[in-house]
DNA sequence: GTGTTTATCGTCAGGCAGACGACTATGATC
DNA sequence: GATCATAGTCGTCTGCCTGACGATAAACAC
């Protein structure tokens, strides 16, 4: 019998964000340290309690306005964020993954264009942009000197789950252009798909690629910039969601490896 | 600031279950009905509370065991419960998809081969398995001159999406062997695909493509057992789990409509 | 102008999928 | 037992897509 509305454990639900963007040709996830305990000083994952009155989508789109500092949402459309792309990850309550009480936390996944330095209740080295190598490295040291801990709570397996979604979902969706501004080039999606793969991809072939996806790029006008050699043109993202056939991942054989999971395609 | 173990609203947390099988070449779902208000005496999905000790995963095997009649449950593989696939589905927490209070469930996908008649608590017909097109589809009649009443709360988007994701799941894993038993032939495992997607498959290139994808299967001392003609080669589940490149669904048009954040691929 | 950088177009060979023909091995029917 | 129906399995052929890579174009730094 499913639901027995009187006698019920209490669960706090909060919702963890894996917001990811392209910085510097590398991928990077938004950081924040903890104030207080536990894991007081360790960075993590930004988040928050799902309030009484929103919906998981919500409080995720609210705690993503908080911590970016994006202004506005338009709440008709629960993917978009002012820009940046949202959706649920995925679920992680281990009676014990919070030492204190037991709390059910609804990661999503924001994909963000190279945003402006992070913002977090004021204090500048509250919140940060780090490579997500860096972050779930354990052990290390980060590149200021400073030692790379553990990310706090299980915020690493959520990071490595929202970092390989990621990865995962620009293969056959158009989701790639979620990290790049209104306008972009080719080559300029080319450096999204290698920073977040860490490979390198033929020019040619990509450029073959996805000018000749159906629905994939519009060229806006036939517009250029330069970022160093021959002008570019520029596209806007198209209507077409999701690829078919998709972007191949170089080399990395797909077989017997499993993140089953969590990778689902759609 | 993430958390405040002070003061949080109190949540209810459940899990709830899309137990898909395919029988008599139609996918089908496991459904109860409802004992008590609301939606009392429609058809819901299986499901129940989180307990204070268990983690997600093993709140939602427990389930799966108690409504299936699984027997046992190896907790050293929490994808697999007795020969059952299980993984996390999303999570559900609209303020108002419980008239009563706020639940969150997080619904689990589980996949099994034909299993002999459901039981709940002993009652015959509070559980059954009905073809997914018959639960989802909204003030029609079912086979049995029922009303085909829509399903309680927001299952149907539950199992919508649950649907869809084991469609597109047998695209890039070998999750299909799920639905078969430890010994199948390629025709049984055809068959799963077509009833999967309601298409027709060609046995010829269907029985190329699974026997030359590497990992995929692995013949059985070459047994034979028969279904109709030609006795047929025995095959055991391999060791893959992604399939590359891929199964594709035929004809349908991955372009343009969006099912996105529920099928990610992996 | 020369060199460097990036963009874009083309070519070619190999792999894979869809369409479909052909043959094989059972059980059912006459 | 011959014929038929049903499935399973092996091949062929053609077209599409990808990876490798040559060539040209258009900007900037000397």
């Amino acid at each position: 019998m499913p639901y027995d509305p009187s006698a019920f454990p209490p669960f706090a639900v909060t919702v963890d964000l894996v917001v990811l963007t392209v910085r510097r040709h590398a991928l990077c996830a938004l950081a924040v340290r903890r104030g207080e305990p536990p894991f007081q000083g360790r960075w993590a994952l930004p988040g928050g309690f799902v309030r009484e009155d929103e919906d998981l989508s919500q409080g995720a789109a609210r705690e993503l306005v908080e911590e970016t500092g994006l202004t506005a949402h338009d709440p008709s459309d629960p993917a978009q964020v002012n820009g940046a792309h949202l959706e649920q990850l995925a679920t992680y309550g281990d009676p014990k993954r919070d030492p204190r009480m037991r709390v059910v936390s609804v990661a999503h996944l924001a994909l963000a264009p190279d945003l402006p330095a992070p913002r977090a209740g004021g204090d500048a080295n509250s919140a940060r942009w780090a490579p997500v190598e860096e972050l779930l490295q354990q052990g290390g040291y980060g590149r200021d000197g400073e030692q790379a801990a553990p990310l706090a709570f299980d915020h690493a397996q959520i990071l490595s789950d929202g970092v390989e979604r990621a990865r995962s979902k620009i293969e056959y969706s158009s989701l790639a252009t979620a990290f790049c501004p209104t306008e972009f080039t080719v080559g300029e999606l080319r450096r999204v798909y290698e920073a977040v793969w860490g490979v390198a991809l033929d020019p040619r072939n990509f450029h073959r690629k996805v000018t000749g996806t159906p629905g994939f790029l519009v060229p806006t006008g036939g517009t250029t910039t330069r970022q160093g050699g021959r002008p570019a043109q520029l596209f806007r993202a198209g209507g077409a969601t999701l690829l078919n056939p998709p972007m191949l991942r170089p080399e990395v054989s797909h077989l017997g490896s499993d993140t089953s999971a969590l990778t689902p395609r759609l």
